[in-house]
DNA sequence: GCAAAAGTGTTGGTGGTACACCCATGG
DNA sequence: CCATGGGTGTACCACCAACACTTTTGC
């Protein structure tokens, strides 16, 4: 392996960086949410030793050799978190300040991962979730990456149907609204956010319905969504293609 | 400048650092985008020398062991083809799948690059701007990711202020309607993108206007972008936060 | 005057928030 | 029958596409 080709240069001085200390390593980090008693949390674990020792940080580790960065990441969750169940998983952005880690140059790949409200994976010890809008100490540039994180969620809950890597396989439109404002970390209401996510396709009724609880109220009509896969269901308000294309 | 690329190293045992075999090399491209004779067109240059002999690539190359990624890019823009005139510069993805390069496991961080109009940046011998909609022979992944770049820039288009680094300083309305025909690969009315972009408060009149042409018409007024600086001008049309709030 | 290009006024539709009101249930 | 929470109907508003119309120029 290690074919370096070199791309082409022009002068050759500058560009003949050090004997290629380019990079001495890669790492696959994710940002995985999840809703939990209504609050947007994230999976951290506590490192034990330096750097940041007693610090907490985003599961992940090194890339291996024959492992793409998308099967990286996945491998590493199950194994190190025992994460297997998400319902959702992209690509956030990458990392690659020189001093990003004190260690030496290596370079972070980081996830944005959802796993759907209600169920509890095992996780190690040393691993818990935090809530997003109050994180505990964090080492490396981890913090920003889940802002990043927060706020590519919050954006695409606005015009995709990723809802559904948040919620359970059926729900009822007001336990959704909990998960939105949650996630958005304002009020959604949850009679306009019925006739949205209606009007757009995303959900649909079952059929089935929850009892009322012991103070009364009318059953609450159980919904899913249509589909489990990404889709953009709001392009753009504006400057969309004219009619006649 | 900068002709061809000259003779590739294998890198010595320094690249040989991670101790699981983890990543051997990472290297940094960039979609540049300017938008020629009313079409929409990426930098490329064309490999002289296997792998992909004759294809076309995007232009970047390694990173230096001690520069971030953004530096990187820039320098390899400024050296190799000498384009520093970049209005916008933003990260697109980062691709690891390890057969991605035939030479080895090699990372790839693209990003995308807007040059405005109008201006022409002297580009060595075997570079060239190629219409983003009819893209020659490719070499790796490249040709994919020159479909993020439109994607991402045709998104943007939509809810930012991105289209200051697709125009000149000072351009008429109607230009600029064909700068973002161009991008977005469909017609845009001047009439009604003079509104939209006047009420979002991206636009402003300079006072200036232009003589008609030999065929008449009323002189065109001139407008300018009143931010070159990315910013969201439209806050997604649904689910924002409460009025009172 | 006539053609051409820029710019304005107006209409109609879509999709959203807010809020009043009706419905079904438990005590 | 009343409190509680779910569900519907409707008013209102912002925003945009389409298109007719007006303005300013060259010839």
């Amino acid at each position: 392996m290690s074919g370096a080709e070199t791309g082409r240069q022009a002068a050759p001085a500058a560009a003949r960086p050090a004997p290629d200390g380019a990079s001495a390593g890669h790492e696959v980090l994710a940002v995985v949410f999840q809703i939990r008693g209504d609050r947007l949390c994230v999976l951290l674990w506590r490192r034990a030793r330096p750097p940041y020792e007693e610090h907490w940080a985003l599961p992940g580790g090194r890339l291996g050799g024959a492992e793409g960065l998308d099967g990286s990441i996945r491998r590493q969750l199950a194994q190190k978190v025992d994460v297997r169940d998400l319902a959702h998983l992209e690509q956030l952005e990458t990392r690659g300040d020189p001093c990003r880690h004190p260690r030496g140059r290596i370079l972070a790949t980081a996830y944005l991962g959802l796993v759907p409200a209600g169920i509890d994976p095992v996780v190690p010890e040393d691993t818990g979730w935090h809530p997003a809008v109050d994180l505990p100490d964090m080492g490396f540039d981890h913090a920003d990456i889940v802002h990043s994180g927060r706020r590519r969620l919050r954006a695409k809950l606005s015009y995709t149907n990723i809802g559904f890597a948040l919620a359970p396989p059926e729900f009822t439109v007001s336990q959704l609204s909990r998960y939105y404002s949650a996630a958005l970390g304002h009020d959604v209401a949850a009679t306009n956010l019925r006739r949205v996510l209606l009007r757009r396709g995303q959900i649909e009724e079952t059929g089935g319905s929850v009892a009322s609880g012991r103070s009364g109220g009318r059953p609450a009509a159980l919904f899913r969504f249509r589909t489990r896969r990404l889709e953009i269901t709001d392009a753009f308000a504006v400057l969309r293609p004219p009619a006649g294309s």
